[in-house]
DNA sequence: GCTTGTTTCAAACGATTGTTTTATCTTCCC
DNA sequence: GGGAAGATAAAACAATCGTTTGAAACAAGC
């Protein structure tokens, strides 16, 4: 028999739901006590305010994919025998990511939500998504790199992962959009039209995608910085 | 001797700095019409409402926008003799988008915004930017493509276009980000260490990031999808 | 000078926001 | 079973939002 969740996790899952779905702004309080089936005075009560239970959402979510990013990145840099493969190390991050913002099950597009309200939100509400989630990241996505092509500088990983992250952002924001798009949109059937992919299941999305960021971004890499063969 | 702009012209500038430096949500009406030096009703007897005059700002700057890009790629395409230089295609669609977001002078930091909002916003307030002014020019640019390089297909541009306005969206928010970020910010200490760039004028930041686009583009382009020479 | 139509203004309206208050109910320990 | 601490409930609070109202100010035509 299963007990009924206490009210702390109960906001936080509707929470996470309702963020995700329609940022921080546009849900209220009011929205969320609805969702999670309790009274308006139990967000302040049990988490002394919206921007605290926002808070507690993200470090929530953010910690697992932090972890799951570094363990799928460490699992490639310690295959094989030789140096890591390029592709191999941008395919592991670029997965890692748009499987965390858009894999639906567990209410995991929160992720998602976050990186929308970077682009939106200038404020304090993040400095701390920044320094414990995002710097790591990419400090060991730039470690790996480098390993894998030793004729790069740190400078040039710097630019080239800003590239990589920034095909990424575009792909998961395009697939939120065309989801939370009515059918009859105009905008909706324009996408849809020159990119029919967007329709597909999660998975078929995130797993082309992720093949072709990784393609076109290893060609990149191996033109502009050609291999010295001595 | 100058004359003061009419009422519905102060409100289109203050509306437009307003709205490119706060977005859309995070400015009330009367921050408006104080900005404006206007009463809080001007707003609704000139333009029906907030977001008929958001609509207006919109318009004026983004059909500028949309016919530059267009008159850039045009310059490019008819330059030289034989077949457009790919390179030349992807700077200038770069180049101008960049220009029009980033550029300080008469405020046309809107673009930037419109960029923000659309990854914010999903319901129906940019459907008319996305009919009038993004599809358009996607499908311009597509066509230069094409003619660029005759072995892609429709479907190989879609994908190419979109990891490259992927790109010239990232560097754009990254830039704007740091220049709202206040002094002593941990983001904008971490952000400026990993990039100093950031830190210079915007010239040349759109200068160095559009030549970083261009080349890693067209890196992955020809690494992608080698051109057949009989 | 008077009328007519347009623009500006202060004030108010109704709705919604995050938060707090006060009272009631539940739980658990002695 | 009584009492204290914790949790939930309904209601109110203060602030802000976009919008509307009705009167005052202005301009132009005759």
């Amino acid at each position: 028999m299963t007990t009924k969740p206490t009210t702390q996790d109960r906001l936080l899952d509707a929470a996470e739901q309702l963020f995700a779905e329609h940022g921080y702004d546009d849900v209220s309080i009011r929205d969320l006590a609805a969702a999670a089936d309790v009274n308006v005075a139990a967000v302040n009560y049990h988490f002394q305010g919206k921007e605290n239970l926002y808070h507690e959402v993200i470090r929530r979510r953010f910690t697992v994919q932090r972890d799951q990013t570094k363990a799928s990145l460490r699992q490639v840099m310690e295959a094989g025998d030789g140096r890591p493969a390029l592709d191999a190390i941008i395919r592991s991050i670029v997965g890692s990511y748009l499987q965390g913002a858009l894999v639906h099950g567990s209410g995991a597009r929160i992720m998602a939500a976050i990186a929308r309200e970077m682009h939106t939100n200038y404020d304090t509400r993040h400095v701390l998504v920044f320094k414990e989630m995002i710097a790591p990241i990419f400090q060991a996505f730039s470690e790996a790199m480098l390993e894998a092509r030793p004729n790069l500088t740190r400078r040039d990983t710097n630019w080239l992962i800003a590239s990589i992250v920034g095909q990424i952002h575009h792909f998961i924001m395009r697939r939120m959009r065309f989801d939370s798009l009515p059918a009859d949109n105009e905008a909706r059937e324009f996408m849809q039209h020159t990119f029919p992919l967007l329709a597909e299941p999660a998975d078929q999305y995130i797993d082309r995608v992720t093949e072709h960021i990784t393609r076109f971004s290893t060609a990149a890499i191996d033109g502009m910085h050609p291999e010295v063969t001595s």
